[in-house]
DNA sequence: CAAAAAACATACCAAGTAGTATGTGAGCGC
DNA sequence: GCGCTCACATACTACTTGGTATGTTTTTTG
C-alpha cells in the first residue's frame, strides 16, 4: 500500500526508516527543502550521511517519500469519516475535523506536504523522479476529490449551499492546510485543546462569519 | 513609507528596481528562494549578477525587500476598505475581497510572501537581518490585525458570530493565502475573471458551506 | 560457527553558487 | 571636453553540499 517497487532496501516501515522521514521532515520544515543539508537531517537524527544514503537514493527521492508519507496519514484520517448515514455535511465537517487534527498532530510531515510538489518541476532531472512527480500530485488531486465528492452530494440532498463547490473546497482546504503556518503546539498541549481548536476551525469553515440569523 | 535608511541606491521605486524585484519573485515563486540562485534571476533580467548586486548588497535582502513589497501591496489593497459607515460585516467582505484580488494580481510578489519569513530564521546571520526579519514578522502580524479589528468590530455591532475571532480570521486569511498555491491566471484572463472568483471565495468565507436556512 | 548480507561510518570529490574585486561606457555638471 | 559618478558587466574565489567509493561492525543465514 505504501508504493511500488522499491529500488533499494524496504522503505517505509522497517523499523529506523520512519524516523529519517520524521528528520528529514522537521528540517524540510524549518529550514526548507534546498537550504536543509543531508547532513543536517543526519546530525538530527545522531548519524551521518551514510545512513540516509543507504536507504534512499538521492535527497529528492527522500522528499518524495516524506511526501507520500504526510499525504497517506492524510488518506488515512479522513476516509473513515465520509461514508455512513449521515447527511453528508455531517461527514463533510467530521473530514475537515480529522483533517485539521492530522495537521496538527504531524506537523512536520504536513508542513513537507503543504511546502509543495511544485516546486520540483524544475529540479526534476530523471524520468524516473518526473514519472513520480506526477504520481505525487495525482495523489493530492485526489485527496481533493475526496472532499469534493461529499460537498456535491451534500449539494444534492439539501444539507450544502454554495454556488461553487470547487471554489469552496479550495477554500477550506486552504483554511485547514494554513495551519503548518501558524500552528505551532504550545509546550503542555492535550489533545483536547487540539479537538478544540479543530471543532472552532470547522465551525468557521462550515457556518462562516456571518451572523445565522 | 517604503523602509528606514537604505544603505545603498533608493530601493524601490527608482525606476527599474522594480523589475529585480518582480524577476526575483517570480523566480522565487518557481524554484523557491534557495534553488533559485542570483545568475537566475539575472537572467530572467535579460542582464547579470553585477546590476543585482549593485542595489542590493545580499540575496537574502533581495528577499527581504521583495517580502516588504509584497505586504506594501497588501495594506494598499485592504486599508481603503476598512473604514466607512456600512456594518463591520460588509467591511470585512471588501477588505478580504481586496485581498484576494491582490494575490492574484501580485501572484510572485505574494507567492513569496506567502513562503514566509519564518524559514529565515536559521540562516539570518547579522544582526542587521535578524532586527529586518523582526520587523517584517511585525508588519505581517499588523495585517492580520487589521482583519481582527473589523471582526471585533462586527461582534459588537450584531453583524458577525463566530465563537473565536482569532481564529476565524486566521481561517479566512489562511483561505485566501492559498491562492498562492493552486491559482494560476489563465492565457487570457480579464479583470472579470478575477472578481467573479474573489466573489465566490468571499462567500464561501463568509457564508460557510452550510445551508443557511 | 563461517560466510554473506545488512547497516551503517569515513573520507573524498566535483559542481554549483554567494559574494567580491575590478573594469567600462554613458551621462552630466562645469 | 574633462573629470566624476552612476549603472552596470566580467572575471574570479572560497565555500557549501549532493553524491560516491570504500571501510567496518553487527546481524542473519545456512
Amino acid at each position: 500500500m505504501s508504493s511500488e517497487k522499491s529500488p533499494l532496501s524496504p522503505r517505509i516501515d522497517k523499523t529506523g526508516n520512519i524516523e529519517i522521514l520524521i528528520a528529514a521532515a522537521e528540517c524540510f520544515m524549518e529550514q526548507g527543502y534546498h537550504a536543509a543539508s543531508i547532513d543536517d537531517v543526519a546530525r538530527r537524527l545522531g548519524s551521518t550521511k551514510g545512513r540516509i544514503y543507504h536507504y534512499y537514493r538521492s535527497k529528492t527521492e527522500l522528499f518524495f517519500d516524506v511526501h507520500r508519507e504526510g499525504m497517506r496519514r492524510n488518506f488515512e484520517a479522513v476516509t473513515p469519516a465520509m461514508k455512513g448515514p449521515e447527511p453528508a455535511a455531517r461527514r463533510l465537517s467530521a473530514m475537515f475535523r480529522q483533517h485539521a487534527l492530522s495537521m496538527m498532530e504531524n506537523l512536520a510531515l504536513e508542513a513537507v506536504v503543504v511546502q509543495g510538489v511544485e516546486m520540483h518541476r524544475f529540479g526534476a532531472t530523471t524520468p524516473e523522479q518526473r514519472r513520480t512527480l506526477a504520481e505525487l500530485m495525482t495523489v493530492r488531486n485526489d485527496f481533493e476529490s475526496l472532499f469534493k465528492r461529499v460537498a456535491y452530494e451534500g449539494v444534492e440532498d439539501g444539507s450544502i449551499r454554495t454556488s461553487d463547490v470547487s471554489v469552496a473546497v479550495k477554500v477550506a482546504l486552504g483554511a485547514i492546510n494554513w495551519l503548518s503556518i501558524w500552528y505551532r503546539p504550545r509546550p503542555a498541549e492535550t489533545r483536547d485543546d487540539r479537538e478544540i481548536l479543530a471543532d472552532k476551525i470547522v465551525e468557521s469553515i462550515m457556518q462562516g462569519l456571518n451572523t445565522p440569523r
